[in-house]
DNA sequence: CGGTGGACCTGCTGGC
DNA sequence: TGCCAGCAGGTCCACC
C-alpha cells in the first residue's frame, strides 16, 4: 500500500508529534509480521527519548536517543498512528507505545507484511532489507544518466524495473504507473528499447508526480492513512491506475489494464506508446 | 545474473 | 441474501 508519498506523509504528519517525546512503554501483542518482531523491541524502545524521524524509500526511521533506531515497514496494509490512549484498540492493533504525553503510537497492520526492528545507527547499513535500496528519487543521484544506465542493461519491463527498490528506493506500483503515463511510456515495453531521451523524461517525471503526491498526502484506496488517521487526496488525481475503462484525461481514449507478473499495469493506449 | 511465479496474510468487492 | 473467486499499495525465495 505506502509508497514513498504515503510514508513521507506519515513521517511529515509524526514528526512534530514525536520529537522529545519519551517512550514509557512498549507492548508487542502479535510478534508474527513478515518477520518474526524481535523478543527485545520493547526492552531496545523503553525509557529513550525519540529525537527523529525520517524515511528511507518504503521504510520509516525513528532516531531515539542512545544511538538506536526503530526501522518501521508498514507492507501493503500498515498504519502508524498517533493517537489518544483513550481511543479503543482495535483488531489487528499489532505494537502499542505509550507515550510520555498521554499518547500512543499504534502499528496496526491486518495483513501483516510489515516489519518492526530496533538496531544502532552504525548498524541501519547492514540491516539486509535496507542495504540494497537504490537512490531515493529526490536525489541527484537519480538522474537521467543514471537512469538511462540501468534501462539500457536491462530486458526486463520498465514498470518492473521502476518498482524494484535496487533502481529507485520508494517507488511502487502506483506512482510507476503514474510515471511511464506523464512520460507516454507503455508500462510494458522493455527497459533496453528506451533510449536517452525517454529516460530523461522518466528520471524527470519520478520527482515530480511524487512531489505532487506528497502535496495531497498520499493516495488512499482504503487502508492508507497518515499519521494521524486521516486519509490522502492523491487518489482523486490519479491519471491511469485503477482506472480502467475510464477515459484519459489528455485524449478521453479508454484506459486499460495489464496483468505484468502479479500485478495490474495501466496505461493510456493512445498517449502512451 | 535475469526473469517468472508463488508464497506470505486479511479484507473487500463483484458476479452468480 | 450468501458464497466464493479474485484482487489489493510489498517483498522474498525457489526455480528455470
Amino acid at each position: 500500500m505506502p509508497e514513498l508519498p504515503e510514508v513521507e506523509t506519515v513521517c511529515r504528519s509524526l514528526r512534530a508529534r514525536l520529537r522529545g517525546q519519551k517512550i514509557a512503554r512498549v507492548e508487542v501483542r502479535e510478534r508474527r509480521l513478515r518477520y518474526p518482531v524481535s523478543r527485545q523491541l520493547s526492552f531496545r524502545l523503553e525509557g529513550r527519548t525519540i529525537l527523529e524521524v525520517r524515511r528511507r524509500g518504503k521504510y520509516i526511521l525513528v532516531a531515539l536517543e542512545g544511538d538506536q533506531v526503530w526501522i518501521s515497514h508498514l507492507g501493503m496494509s500498515g498504519k502508524l498512528i498517533y493517537v489518544d490512549a483513550s481511543r479503543p484498540r482495535e483488531n489487528h492493533d499489532h505494537i502499542i507505545v505509550t507515550l510520555s504525553d498521554g499518547h500512543e503510537l499504534r502499528y496496526h497492520d491486518p495483513r501483516r507484511f510489515g516489519l518492526s526492528l530496533v538496531v544502532s545507527e552504525a548498524a541501519i547499513r547492514s540491516v539486509p532489507q535496507l542495504k540494497h535500496l537504490g537512490p531515493e528519487p529526490f536525489d541527484p543521484a537519480f538522474s537521467a544518466s543514471y537512469l538511462y544506465a540501468v534501462l539500457r542493461k536491462s530486458r526486463r519491463r520498465v514498470r518492473d524495473l521502476l518498482i524494484d527498490q535496487k533502481v529507485a528506493a520508494g517507488l511502487g506500483n502506483i506512482y510507476a504507473n503514474e510515471v511511464l503515463f506523464h512520460a507516454g511510456i507503455r508500462p510494458t515495453t522493455r527497459a533496453w528499447r528506451l533510449g536517452k531521451r525517454q529516460a530523461t523524461t522518466i528520471a524527470e517525471f519520478t520527482p515530480l508526480v511524487l512531489e505532487e503526491a506528497i502535496r495531497r498526502r498520499g493516495t488512499s484506496f482504503s487502508d492508507f492513512r497518515d499519521g494521524e488517521d486521516r486519509k490522502g487526496r492523491f487518489q482523486n488525481h490519479l491519471r491511469v491506475y485503477d482506472r480502467e475503462g475510464e477515459p484519459c484525461a489528455n485524449c478521453s481514449s479508454k484506459i486499460k489494464r495489464v496483468a505484468l507478473g502479479n500485478r495490474s499495469a495501466f496505461y493510456c493506449p493512445t498517449c502512451q506508446v
